[in-house]
This record gives C-alpha cells, sequence and structure tokens, in this order.
DNA sequence: GATGAATGAGGATTCATTCAT
DNA sequence: CATGAATGAATCCTCATTCAT
C-alpha cells in the first residue's frame, strides 16, 4: 500500500474517485476493474501492481473512507457540549460536509453498509464490528447521562437513538438515489432530524 | 410458473430451499445457479425449464417469502388487540415462527432488503416499497392512537417504533450469523425486545 | 411419415404452418421446436412422435412445398405452347397464385434456396440438384427451338433466360420483404417480367 | 478493433483464416466460438479482447472481404475499356486471383450473401445494398453505352447481363463445393464465360 | 396416441489476474 | 514503473431429443 501511496496526489485521486464510484454505482461484484482503469485512465497492470486483488482495493477504500469521515468529526466537533442529542445533531451535519465534498463516497458507504458479497463479506463485517465498538466509545463515551429522566434503562435509550438516526439517515438516502445530492433541500432535512431528536429529548430527558 | 407449482412438494422444496440457501449466502449476483442444481440435484435445464433465469427464480422466492410471512400474520394474528406494541411484539413472534420453519429464509430475507445488484435493484426496490405501503397499512391502519400523550407527534413516533423494531431485529440477525437459530435463546432475545418496546410505551404513551 | 398423414388434415395443416413460418422467419438452425409446439398446439412430445428428428421435418416440408409447386404446375399449365417465353410466362404465374394462397411458403421456399446449415446443407443440396435435372426435363423438355436465330447456342441462351429469371424473381422478393405480398401490385410486376422476357426474345429468335 | 490490426499478421492471418473457415462451413449461427480459437489455437479470452462478440466478428471479416476484392478491382483493372463485356470479363478474373489466394473467402462470400441468421440480416443486408448501390456505380458507371443497338432497353439487358453472370458464378461455386479450387480447369471454366458474354453481344450490340 | 418434465452437452460471453516486454 | 495482451475457469442460458406416464 505504500506504493500506492507514494504516487502523486493527482493520480492517487483519479484512481480513488474511480474505484468509489464504481464500486458505488455496481457494488462489489458487479463492479468492473475494467472500468475503473479506464475512467482512472491507467493501465490494467498497474492497478494490480498497487493492490494486490480486486478486494485489497475494496478494503483500502473501505478504510478511506471511514477514516476521512471519522477525522473530521474528531477534528471538527465541539467536545465541550455532553448533551447526546447536540452530539448526534453535529456528527450528522459534519458527515454531510465530507459528504457534499466527495458526492461519490457517500454512495459508496451505503454500500459499505450493505454488500453481501461473499468473498468480502467476513472481513467487512468485521471491520463494521470494529468500527462500530472503538468509535463509538470514541464519539459517545463522555456524553452526561445525569439528564436523562431517572428509570430510563439508558443502554436501551441510546439504541433507540441511534437506530432512529440510521433510519432517518437511511430514508434520506433513498430519496437521494431518486434526486441527487444537490437537489435536496438540507435544511429541511436536518429540520426533520432535529424533530426527531425533540421527540426523543422530551421522552427520555427529564 | 405454474410449471413449477404442479411439480410434487418434496421437488419444490428441494429446489426452493437448495436457491434460497444460496442467494442467502452470496447475493444476487454471486449466487451460481451451477450451484443450485447441484444442491437441488437437478439438471442445469430443468431449473430454466421452470424459471426463464435468474432473476425470475429470485423474483419468485422474493415474492413467496414474503406471502410466506404475510400469510402468517394475517392469519394468526389477534386484530381485536389495537395496541401499537402488542402489534408489533405479536408480528415479531410470528415471523419468527416462519424462521424456525425455514431457517435459510430468515437470511434470505436480509438479502432480499440490502441487495443492491444493479440487475434486480430497480424491480427489488419497487416491490419493497409496494409492500410497504401496502401492508403496512394493513398491519397498523386501525391501530388506537388515543393512548399517546397529547402532543407527541405521532407519524414521528411511529417511525421511532419502527426504526427501533429494525434496529433490534437487524441486531439479532447479526448474532444469528455467528451462531445458529437453534442457539438462541429466543425467551431471552423477546424479552429483551419487549423491554425496548416497553421503554417507548411508557415515553409516548399518556 | 405415414403416421403424419393419417392424422386429420385439420392438425396436419396446423403443424405444417407453424414449422413452415418458423423456418421462414428463422431459417433451419435458429428455428425452435419449441415455437413450432407453440404455434401448431401440440406437445414437444408428439411432433418427435411424426418427425424422427427436427432435419427430418424440414426435409418432408421442403418435399411439400416442391410438390405443391410442381402438381399446380403440372396440372394448369397449357402444354401445347411450346414457345419458352410464354412456358416462363405461363410458371411464373402458375406459381404466384401457390405463393397468394400459402404466403408462408413463398419465405420458406427462399429459406430453401439459400440455407447453408451444416446439417441440411448437403441434403438439400442435393435435393436442389435432383429437382433442377428432374424438373427442368419435364417443364422444358418439349420447347421448340425452330424459332432461335440460327447460330445461337442454345444451351447457352437457355441459362440466360433461366437466370433472368431467377434474378428477377430475387430482386421481386427482397421488395416482399419490406412490403407484404398484398401491397404489390402484381400486374406491374408482370408487365415488367414481359419486358424482360421480350427483350430476351427479340435478341434470341429469328 | 485496432487493438487487432496491432497485431502481428502472423496471428491476425490465423484468426482471420479460422474464423472464415468457421463461417464459411457452418454459417452464422452454426459457427462455434470454441471452434475458431481452437484452430487459431488461442485462448477463448483473447477473441472476445479483439472483438466485441460474434457478430463483430462476422462483420469485420464482412467488411474485411468485401475490401481486399474491390481493393484487388479498383487498382489493377483497366479502366481504359468501356466496353462493358471486357469490364465484367475483366472483374470476374481479379475476383479468382483473390480467391485463388483466400480459399476459404471464397466460401466466406458466399455465406455473405445468403446468411439469412435474424441475428444479422438486417445489417448484413444494409451493407449488402450499400455495397451494391455505392460499388455498381463506380464499377459501370463509365461504360459506353453507344455500341448498343437502338432501340433495346439498356437498363435492362445491364439487368441481363449481371444476373447471368451472377448465375453463372453460382453454378461454378457449387462446382468447387464438390471438387476444390486447385482441381477446377480456371483457363476452361473463362472460356466458357467468355462464351455467355459473346452471346449477349451479339444480341445486345450493334 | 399424447404429454411435458427432464436431460446435459454445448452455446457465447465475462473478468480478475498474470507476465513478458 | 507501466503496459495491455493473454489466460481459462466460470458465468447464465438454450434446445433438440428422450421417456415414463
Amino acid at each position: 500500500m505504500t506504493k500506492f501511496l507514494n504516487l502523486d496526489i493527482e493520480k492517487q485521486d483519479r484512481i480513488i474517485n474511480a474505484a468509489i464510484k464504481e464500486f458505488a454505482k455496481k457494488g462489489y461484484k458487479n463492479a468492473s476493474t475494467n472500468e475503473i482503469v479506464k475512467e482512472a485512465e491507467i493501465s490494467k497492470g498497474l492497478l494490480f501492481h498497487y493492490f494486490k486483488n480486486k478486494k485489497d482495493l475494496f478494503i483500502f477504500l473501505y478504510d478511506l473512507s471511514i477514516e476521512l469521515v471519522l477525522d473530521k468529526i474528531f477534528e471538527e466537533l465541539d467536545w465541550e457540549d455532553k448533551d447526546i442529542f447536540n452530539r448526534y445533531r453535529q456528527i450528522a451535519r459534519l458527515k454531510m460536509q465530507v459528504f457534499k465534498r466527495y458526492p461519490e463516497m457517500f454512495n459508496f458507504m451505503k454500500v459499505i453498509f450493505t454488500e453481501d458479497s461473499i468473498e468480502i463479506k467476513d472481513e467487512i463485517e468485521h471491520k463494521n464490528q470494529e468500527f462500530m465498538n472503538g468509535s463509538y466509545q470514541k464519539m459517545f463515551g463522555d456524553i452526561d447521562f445525569s439528564k436523562f429522566k431517572a428509570g430510563i434503562d439508558i443502554p436501551k435509550a441510546l439504541g433507540i437513538i441511534s437506530w432512529t438516526m440510521e433510519g432517518f439517515a437511511y430514508k434520506q438516502q433513498e430519496r437521494v438515489l431518486q434526486a441527487s445530492l444537490d437537489d435536496i433541500d438540507l435544511d429541511e432535512v436536518f429540520m426533520q432530524m432535529d424533530e426527531y431528536l425533540e421527540l426523543l429529548k422530551v421522552s427520555f430527558y427529564k
């Protein structure tokens, strides 16, 4: 992989974008290395010079995408705000900033979490697990739980909040597949998201 | 399709199980019709005598799975109970009974809702949509909303309940992939599910 | 074959028409026995009960078509007229009467004379040869050659007349593929044909 | 296609000859790409690396064959001789030179003009049409018609000459299928052809 | 006679990966 | 580093023919 990272950035990007786009469009199995090299304007051999096989390439892009989002979050999040609803609110907005910049990555990450292809299933699921465990702790380990009503089963409440955010995000993604990211009124989306968070807040907070 | 349905049940089941297993294991694109006929112990040609192509076979299994679950629900649900939490509780238990009987179908349905393969994406998404619209109405159209607290945004509350059930179910599915359906303590699972429902109930009900 | 000929005429015709239509539309190799039985509304097995294989069926239809045309000619031709140009004129008109009645046979006979499929090539070519030798003699064996100019190589002149008629017929067939038999102005076609014959007549006759 | 044309000539020829031979022997539909790669001693994949599918390969060979013959004619014909019978005489001899060199192409071109396979019919017929229109004009556009008898319908006379040449050529081809090109006494054949031309000449010329 | 389920060799085509240059 | 020709196993699918009923 170091071989690849020593390339000049412009070429790296051409390859990354081509590959992400193809995987996002067709899923792992259907994606064609042929299309990738054509779009990236490199030769067949070169791709396999940098990545030992298709799977390696996919894993590399997986790691890269996760890393990009996490870096954004860890750098720009207001860690002083310990309120879980504000935390989710912020994370959602930071994620969206990344996706606005790398539109193909947005679709690629959907593939990451739904990909069923047998060749990568295990590894991807393992990594998803790892990501959940590791990053969840970092992103939500410092939350102030004192605001929750007494008697509330806090782990379960966290589950509900998390699934609500996921479900809401997924619903928005469906819409984007029909329209495009540009045609979505983001303010409107975030306002709706806030309403869900608000509903959960009055339910769970004192 | 009538051709297939006129077969003796034993052979039908051999083919259905072989196909469902293969699709569940590898997703649409990776699934091999060769493997299916081998497992079902029929000739290559016969599969295509019954189903005009791979896609048709998949769609048939899709419809079959949905139908099996819905039939179970519509026949055995206690429609007198208009409480949404009890409704979800019952549905979950009925679904599980179907899956206990057709273990591969359990995994197949996971594929159904995440499959992205370009060849079937549109048709599957359209069918999922249809299913959601049609069946949701039937399953939840008669719910008694008078128990909800005043001031609660009921559509949003329904969304949260639904996503929570989905999220919980998905989490259980992940566990099954590691263990097997038999090794899971179902009572324990349903007890946990009830706790989530209870938490939402105290939050949303008067 | 006797088995087939003992069938009631209605069923015979259903099978013949279905087969001729399919062969005419797709040529030998591309023609599907499946389509034939579907169109004829008989079972798969029955077709092979009457004809031992696809090739046999084709040969049977070949013989049938030739026979139909020849019978028409031998029965209705005015054998008193020994002029070769009048003979061709009459034959062309009689052929056309057959084709008006069996439009699919018209296209089927085109296939007969152009079919290259390896499985039947030899047999068909041999039969075409046989037909040429045998029937040519019968159709043109009594022609009065005394009207030809002295010094004309009569066999060669006959060749030229024959190829001209063939070439003209083939050109008309091309037109029919674009239009349909009904849309062609037959009087006009025969008038043009007569002009060719007239040109040859002034050239070859005293 | 440029990919293919960059190959060394020896390999190109191995592939072309193998393909032409197979198509000539079996027609379009019956020809097996498997046989072609076996005869050409290349891998299955390579054929489809050069030609995107079987149809493309056929079309390529079609164009190549036509081109070879036309180039020969346009380069070596004596354009000063405006006599139509001499023109035909020359063209026939030049064509035969090409076929002597590529014996398989001789049979392949027969397939070209009789092939009915549904997959290529339209394209081939369109190309045949194009060829007829374009090349006929070039080959016969400068003919001197002043030698024809007054009162002769010249377009019809041209038709007769053309069909006679076609008919004669076709008759010779039939003979080659039984014997081989080497066993034919070409001088004898051309002498016979000249006799036909001579007969037409005394008929149509002053 | 009549059915149509069943066969399986063979069809064209794809594609990740290798390797000589 | 970089190329792209070459591989060949594997893909889905077709179809004439057989045979138990």
